[in-house]
DNA sequence: ATATCATATAACACGATGTTATGGCTCAGC
DNA sequence: GCTGAGCCATAACATCGTGTTATATGATAT
């Protein structure tokens, strides 16, 4: 390229104005800078662009050319400053995210009234999924990222792993467990059980245990959700496991969690591998991840 | 502006080849100046345009739309760059000069064929005017310049003085005056003369001169053009003034031509004043002034 | 003559952009 | 696993483009 953008800014400035000083003026630079520019472009083109006349300048016959042919497109290049400008200052402010059931109602609601403070006026949708149909939706990008407890292990996801979350035990209040400051599923295998489906990361989880036990618990009910778990268990119907946070004392008021030994699981920041996310998700999401650390 | 065209230039180039040692590449430049240069671009726009996966780049939802917005455009500039390697290799080498008569037959082509020399594939084309008219020929911009031999004091005209043409008094070989070395008006009024119209240079410049001398010459014929002049001496209907390529051995054998002492002219370089020349005629215009003061 | 205004030049500062040398990461193939 | 190839990043340096201020010169208008 023979002429750069500001010596054609600066060629069509002196067009306009007629004057080196004034061109100097629109464009708020000193006097001799322009004044130099002129020449060193007449320079690098070869040719005169103005004949100086009496201290004045005149446009020759090759510079009322260029100017004729720059005009339209000098337009073209202030739509793309406009363009730039837009993709830089973009609000985008609206992420989906989905999350993991056990995460949706305790952890999330606190986490994005944190993220909200630090970023205002997001609008976030939120997708509350089983574990095992997080991978399909961030592999389709139907969200921009989500919160999981598990890592799917799939080539197309980038898990990142960040706090810990309890794995407790769930009992009434009266239950002879109920005093205790920790337990071990051997400790769980003699009560009535509400079970998980096999499919789920609980159902797994206590069907592992269980197996590594030899022992087959007493299961009252089979359901999915760690919700609807202490629902039953709260009717006396068993016990049952879930994270630290399902079935808290204000949701639950008659049971009472008590931690399962070695058993903590790692939140999990889930995200499409290889698709970036706009510099805004960006900016949210590594919020989440820093401000999910000072939770609770 | 916040990206200038080289740095679009190389986001382009990077977006396009998807690596930056292929836009080093392709641009012809090292690989750490295009890694170093989008990570400024960055910076500048306060936004990331690729994200750094494993080494590897990905345009961000960002990068991809201002590159979407960029095409269009840069096509455009891209064009710009050929109009501006036409103006710059622009080759009209097609002048248009009025030239007094005087000159016209025997300077003007010396002129030109030395000038052609050293801008090969000039094409020229004269108009022989009388020196009255050259005026209005330079303001209506009919011609590009004129070599003439008097100053029209016109306030749109500039006027360069070149070499000296002498005036010479014309007479057949064997007149009285044909020997001597140099005559003065004041020799020649004993004389028939061949006049010149009062309109013209030669007219005016004869007439002040017996006016000054208060005689009164015996004109035998009165004539627009110093060529025809010197045909009416050469058939002995009197002498005549003409400048001194005009009545030369070589077209008038029979005549011989005395110069007039202290009456010699300046031929004039004539151009419009403000209206910038094109750089090629300016070159032209330069060349000629250079190459006539080695003629003869 | 003098004040005014435009352009040009000089001397300097700094930012943008080029270079080479080098190191680190990822992946493929033994 | 080790190794070589390919890609990106960083450092140190050189040069060029473009900004500044101070000042000179030439034209114009009172």
């Amino acid at each position: 390229m023979l002429l750069n953008f500001r010596q054609l800014e600066v060629f069509r400035a002196i067009m306009i104005s007629k004057t080196i000083s004034g061109a100097a003026e629109l464009l708020h630079v000193s006097q001799p800078g322009i004044s130099r520019l002129l020449k060193y472009m007449e320079y690098k083109l070869g040719i005169d662009l103005f004949e100086r006349n009496k201290g004045r300048l005149i446009p020759t016959p090759e510079g009322e050319e260029l100017f004729k042919e720059l005009e339209p497109i000098y337009a073209r290049i202030e739509d793309l400053d406009i363009t730039i400008n837009r993709i830089t200052q973009l609000n985008d402010l609206q992420f989906r995210i989905a999350c993991t059931p056990s995460l949706v109602s305790y952890v999330l609601p606190r986490l994005l009234a944190k993220v909200r403070d630090k970023m205002p006026g997001i609008k976030v949708e939120v997708e509350a999924l089983p574990n095992e149909e997080i991978a399909n939706y961030i592999t389709q990008r139907r969200c921009d990222f989500a919160l999981g407890i598990y890592d799917p292990n799939h080539p197309l996801i980038l898990s990142e792993t960040s706090i810990s979350i309890g794995l407790h035990c769930v009992v009434p209040h009266d239950h002879p467990l109920s005093n205790r400051k920790s337990v071990t599923f051997k400790d769980m295998v003699k009560y009535d059980m509400v079970m998980f489906y096999p499919d789920t990361l609980l159902g797994k989880k206590l069907q592992r245990a269980f197996d590594e036990l030899e022992a087959i618990p007493n299961i009252s009910v089979v359901i999915r959700y760690a919700d609807d778990a202490c629902a039953m268990v709260e009717q006396g119907l068993g016990i049952t496991i879930a994270f630290e946070h399902t079935a808290r004392q204000d949701r639950f008021p008659n049971l009472r969690t008590i931690p399962i030994k070695s058993h903590n699981q790692r939140l999990r920041f889930l995200r499409h591998n290889g698709v970036p996310m706009s510099n805004n998700t960006k900016k949210f999401y590594e919020l989440a991840k820093e401000e999910i650390r000072g939770l609770d």
